[in-house]
DNA sequence: AGGCGGTTGTCATCATGTTGACAATCGGTT
DNA sequence: AACCGATTGTCAACATGATGACAACCGCCT
């Protein structure tokens, strides 16, 4: 029986990843067409945490490029969802700032997401296992991530 | 401590999914600029496990749409790896089917693509724990693809 | 003050995959 | 033989994110 070696095994696991990736987003895109993508869904739960950040920082701690997120942002900012505030620390970067409806919008989209997530558990995985799963590929994306390797 | 819960667990998750298929995709491109991409890879694979087989069912096998493999079919025929082959069940359905060049440029898409898993690992994570990653986001998959739910 | 490396926003381009719609085709039914 | 539902290839549009390149900007160093 072949695809039973370390290599085979993880080749089929960075395979897979991209798979389940594309069946969430296609299945979850209805969610979005509601309202908030996934995406700026993050940029806001960004903002929120972090409180006011700039595009770059936002990027950051989402493992996405500054473009990426600058669309994203434009467009939240054009929604009113968030709003530009000046930075005292750099004149051209300013910082993301949660409106009030920007607030409720992440409220919103959030239950939507996890009642999602709820929707399509039947259980069948343990928490452990989960846990797991969630451990690996924060691993495999850190080692991704380090400057060159 | 928020976030504990198996809701907000998976939907940890499925945004964690994303993020790392993101780093695999931008990492391993290189890979495939030096001839295969991930996707053509994937197709030759179906086309060599299965036999000659239609487009349809190679992406089908793959969790993809007929319309995506095709783009990469279309492209890999016209570079030669596959060629197309009469289907005695469809007139216009052609089977793919591996050429020479297709077979010596899976073998070494394949090899580059296994040693670029090696590469990658650090021996952080048990056998174990791949494996239950792999059996966790094949369930993920299985689920979302189930007609509706 | 001047210069220099690193950061940031911006614009253009590309890659991968999805959806929707349409005609051709197949298989089975009437 | 005619019809009908499901499958398939094809064309067009869209979504998300990556890369490369450039100018503006910041902090720091001389």
């Amino acid at each position: 029986m072949p695809g039973t070696g370390r290599a085979e095994l993880l080749d089929r696991l960075l395979a897979e990843i991209g798979r389940t990736h594309h069946r969430i987003q296609a299945e979850a895109e209805p969610l979005g067409s509601r309202g908030l993508s996934a995406g700026k869904l993050a940029i806001l739960r960004a903002v929120r945490e972090q409180g006011p950040c700039t595009v770059a920082r936002a990027a950051r701690s989402r493992s996405l490029t500054r473009q990426a997120v600058q669309k994203h942002a434009d467009a939240l900012a054009r929604d009113g969802l968030i709003r530009w505030q000046d930075n005292p620390q750099h004149r051209r970067s300013k910082l993301m700032v949660l409106t009030a409806r920007g607030e409720k919008a992440f409220t919103r989209g959030r239950d939507a997401r996890l009642a999602w997530g709820s929707w399509i558990d039947d259980g069948e995985q343990s928490d452990r296992s989960l846990e797991i799963t969630l451990g690996v590929l924060t691993w495999c994306r850190a080692i991704l991530q380090q400057p060159d390797r």
